[in-house]
DNA sequence: ATGGGGCTTGCCATCATGGCAAGGTCAAGG
DNA sequence: CCTTGACCTTGCCATGATGGCAAGCCCCAT
């Protein structure tokens, strides 16, 4: 099976196939005689594991703790429920940053004409953060925002 | 008033003053006789609106879009709400996107006995997706979207 | 005048991915 | 058999925002 026929077997790039051979995440693929890299359907299953676990957000360096606990068949649980649950931990920081940022904005948002004008509270915050819109306002249209998408 | 002063002012670090510098985020500094940048209050000014900017997720940009905006004292207030809104649904895409990811972790970690046997329903959706857990969450992470990217 | 801290430039690294280019290989059809 | 086009190879460059390191110069206080 040549890299483009696993790529699309996968659902990882013939590209990433590669780099992930030259960092080590997968063992280097055999070669025919015109150099060419050969793969198994097994080569192909390591790869789906792969792009799911990518798919799920995880970084390569934890992916291959993941392969080396999912070919350990002495694992424990304990292991990858561990590292399952630090990402988790990651996304919700990630997600609570990216929420606060947006509730912040919408609240902006919500105080802008969005006219021809040039008065604009959104820049307003940028330039002096919390003069343009006052905490009262900037909550009562927080809660807006959440009951009511349309504000 | 030096880099490093012109950086506690502002919150930006002075690697990063200088990065915005070359790439044209800010025009080029005045120098002393000795070489060293001199930086206004005007200046710590405006650095302060692109470490807000950026504290609210806006990439540089964007950022550079909305500092022709602050200057532009003949803008509309419709072309700065048109930035936000974007960089809003922006990031609900990617909130979205790692919400999904997380939930369906923790539906596999709440399956996950997390002990010292190697029977792991984490692992075993990785490696075929669905059959530890059940179906509609899979259903889910089929959507693969783009979520690597900070806010 | 000396020492320590700040400034300068420049280069490297991150992380996962895409793109481009020059050249080799394979398979199908004339 | 030869051409053609699709596919493979390696290698280098770019991304985006940030940190780190290093060699060398500058400034101020003792």
């Amino acid at each position: 099976m040549n890299i483009g026929e696993a790529a699309k077997a996968s659902g990882v790039s013939a590209k990433m196939i590669r780099y992930y051979e030259t960092t080590g995440l997968i063992p280097k693929a055999e070669r025919r005689d015109s150099g060419y890299r050969d793969y198994s359907p097994a080569d192909v299953h390591n790869l789906r594991f792969i792009r799911r676990a990518r798919d799920m957000g995880f970084a390569v360096a934890e992916i291959n703790e993941l392969l080396g606990l999912w070919r350990d068949r002495s694992r424990h649980s304990a292991d990858v429920k561990r590292i399952a649950s630090a990402h988790v931990e990651q996304l919700s920081a990630r997600i609570a940053a990216m929420e606060e940022m947006r509730s912040t904005l919408q609240t902006l948002i919500g105080c802008c004409a969005g006219d021809d004008r040039p008065d604009c509270p959104i820049l307003a915050d940028l330039e002096e953060p919390g003069v343009a819109v006052r905490p009262d306002a900037q909550a009562r249209l927080r809660e807006r925002a959440i009951t009511n998408r349309r504000g």
